[in-house]
DNA sequence: ATTATATTCATCCGACTGGGTGAATATCTA
DNA sequence: TAGATATTCACCCAGTCGGATGAATATAAT
């Protein structure tokens, strides 16, 4: 629950364009807020919200410097993201190869065409 | 922008544990709303609306066969997802690269100490 | 001490979300 | 025809989001 939780929180920093430029621009290196700020067309203040949202979930980190605020990347959290991904994709792959094999197999084939497909996996 | 609206909303129905778990369901196979909402102990309208924002974002296709809704997955999305993370995981190691050649180099080692590290590298 | 810069805090707004409930629709079955 | 099943539609609610604005704080420079 919390890796899910904290996996909602992950992605929901990344439903967002603004966001993502943020990250983008931070892979070029560390910046102050309001560098980050400046190529958008948004308030100061409006980055700082997403600024603040990408902390939360871990994505950016933040080293106070004087009244500078450096922003870096933490890409724990992105290759969470990476690992939740890869898994699914290896399962969808993995069910696609059961069905093909399935398909070279003899006599399910006839069942498998009266009937309407996969459906009946679980219980 | 369309490509990116796309991300948005592909992360977004992304982020809630519910939808993913809906998704790693699917990805045993097809199955219908009733069977999606069965492990689930919220109202089966809420699987309902889960399914529509999943099948917004593209994750999730809808056969209808009478009155039953067959779901499956699309996996279109997923990849430009992980296309994107790739991308932005991949710039981020060429700055650590680079980071670490310049850490090698002679001259440069005794500015980056008494600076604060990388910052200056747009303009 | 004064001024300028960097950043956040406090509010406000319209929009959307996730959950719920109850009614409506459509299809299958008896 | 009547009844059961599958799914959605139409609302309601509290919470959050993204954007804006204006004020507050903290540090730096003069």
């Amino acid at each position: 629950m919390t890796a899910s939780h904290k996996l909602d929180d992950t992605f929901a920093a990344l439903a967002d364009q603004t966001r993502r430029a943020l990250l983008a621009k931070l892979a070029e290196g560390e910046a102050r807020v309001t560098d980050l700020a400046a190529p958008f067309a948004i308030s100061l203040n409006s980055v700082s919200k997403h600024i603040r949202r990408l902390e939360r979930a871990g994505l950016v980190h933040r080293r106070l410097e004087g009244r500078e605020h450096f922003l870096s990347l933490s890409t724990r959290p992105l290759n969470e993201v990476a690992a939740w991904i890869e898994a699914q994709r290896r399962a969808w792959s993995d069910q696609l190869a059961a069905l093909h094999e399935m398909l070279q197999g003899e006599d399910d084939v006839a069942k498998l065409a009266g009937r309407r497909g996969l459906r009946r996996v679980k219980k």
